[in-house]
RNA sequence: GGCGAGUUACCCAAGCGGCCAAAGGGAUCUGACUGUAAAUCAGACUGCUCAGCAUUCGGGGGUUCGAAUCCCUCACUCGCCA
């Protein structure tokens, strides 16, 4: 999965003079500490800096994306990263606006741990001398007493300015409350703060705006213990156009790992991005220059329909994050399945990589249709799979399916599978034994 | 500790003894139109052996021919008082 050809071959792009107008440019920096000296320290001398991120979940997203995008640039500008895992704020968890989390046990996050320590370290380049250094905040908070807690860190901490941050009001103006636990979590991000400074001299964290009180309650921390003004970076929450939920492919999130998002889903949603989204899209998430990203802006204008922009796009992103190989197979698919041409005529041997790559089941002959929208994940339920037929929206090898009890059977192609398509674009591999 | 308000489907939110598998909005899905866009319009949106049946309105128990709706109890949330 690592791909070092890619991490070797990517630039910062040279037209800018420093990483912190290219950042400016791509529209990443929302909120931060004094622009003035951010621009200074970033041009200056190397520094180092963090991002951490909390194991809610076994993989990473493509909200995480973004920070590690942000990551790779500053390293790219000479900049030494430090990866944090939050094994110990992923027990506690940040306060959503909209309800308490549930607590995941401790096994849990700890194996989450391991899975998002090893993506992040991906990302990110550990040659030279500013190579990525992976930490955990349990390694510092766990042997930490309440007492030593209360005493050492908790006097710096004023109960009127932690009730002021947004995550926090937020919960306490809606009906579900904020339990202690929750209202605590800036405290823990504050400590980590602290401890990067003190131990590697960290002087920039890195996040999503949505951060951005437990961002300055790192800097503020060190304010008052240290006396020295540190900086923090707070990135954009992306969102798409229509104001739907970046991220989201038929209500699922996109993780970067390939077993929950196959890489043919991730190219597909990159590739399905609408116009109005797409030159954001460039600029986050991808290496290409301005210049370049300013041609496809205006291919999008001229010739919209070709979708240069979008093919740009899901190609860099893809194989940035599955390398170039599962990213070309991804592409032979959908030409595959997409094609003008008959399923029959095409090759076994294309049909069959391309149906490998999408979500597939292997099944005895005789098996209903309605069946198999269930096991290849197409429904949700039978009565979901009747639903879609009833509608119209489901197709066998091209060919629309207007009967609930149609059988695979007329349908199997030379090779002995068939393409099972609901709506335009879902589209699923079934092999006949 | 006392008093009051609340807990409805993925989210928000109506319902306050039968006409409720539960209004409305959002999200999501399908169809038409398209560029494997967007916007718009139409339909769908608990499950199943689907013109019928089963299980839902925080958990449990009760009243009633009949409960999301009434009563008891437990849990959780919010607010006021101490």
């Amino acid at each position: 999965m690592s791909d070092p050809v890619i991490l070797a071959n990517q630039t910062n792009d040279p037209a800018f003079r420093n990483v912190w107008d290219d950042l400016i440019w791509r529209g990443l920096v929302h909120v931060s500490t004094d622009q003035a000296q951010l621009k200074e320290l970033l041009s200056g001398e190397p520094i180092t800096f963090y991002c951490g991120f909390d194991p809610s979940a076994p993989s990473l997203h493509l909200g995480n994306l973004v920070q590690l995008l942000v990551m790779r640039r500053l390293q790219l500008a000479g900049h030494r990263p430090l990866g944090l895992v939050g094994g110990s704020t992923g027990l506690i968890g940040d306060p959503r606006p909209t309800a308490e989390r549930v607590l995941n046990t401790k096994d849990v996050v700890a194996e989450w741990v391991g899975y998002l320590r090893a993506q992040v370290s991906r990302f990110l380049s550990s040659e030279g001398e500013n190579s990525v250094t992976m930490v955990n905040n349990l390694d510092w908070t766990a042997p930490m007493s309440a007492i030593d807690f209360l005493r050492d860190v908790g006097k710096y901490y004023r109960v009127g300015t932690m009730l002021k941050k947004d995550a926090v009001s937020t919960r306490l103006n809606s009906d579900a409350g904020i339990s202690f636990t929750e209202f605590s979590y800036q405290i823990l991000q504050g400590m980590d703060y602290l401890e990067l400074y003190r131990n590697y001299g960290c002087v920039l964290q890195t996040g999503g705006s949505d951060q951005w009180g437990n961002l300055t309650s790192g800097t503020d921390l060190i304010h008052r213990a240290e006396g020295v003004s540190v900086h923090a970076i707070g990135t954009p929450l992306i969102t798409n156009s229509d104001g739907t939920k970046f991220g989201k492919s038929e209500g699922n999130a996109i993780w970067l790992d390939p077993t929950l998002t196959s890489p043919y889903a991730f190219y597909q949603f990159w590739l399905n991005s609408d116009d109005a989204d797409v030159m954001f899209r460039l600029k986050v998430f991808t290496f290409l220059p301005r210049t370049e990203i300013e041609r496809l802006e205006k291919l999008v204008e001229s010739e919209p329909f070709k979708r240069e922009a979008q093919r740009a796009l899901a190609w860099e992103v893809t194989s940035l994050v599955h390398g170039t190989e599962a990213t070309d197979a991804a592409i032979s698919a959908a030409q595959a399945l997409f094609g003008q041409g008959d399923l029959a005529e095409l090759d076994q041997i294309t049909l069959e990589a391309a149906l490998r790559e999408l979500p597939n089941t292997t099944t005895a002959p005789h098996a209903t249709v309605v069946q198999l929208l269930v096991d290849t994940g197409l429904s949700g339920s039978l009565g979901e799979a009747r639903r879609a037929i009833a509608q119209g929206g489901v197709y066998l090898n091209n060919t629309k399916v207007s009967e609930d009890d149609v059988t695979i059977d007329s349908a199997v192609l030379p090779g002995g599978f068939a393409v099972l398509r609901r709506g335009k674009k879902t589209l699923a591999g079934v092999f006949v034994e």
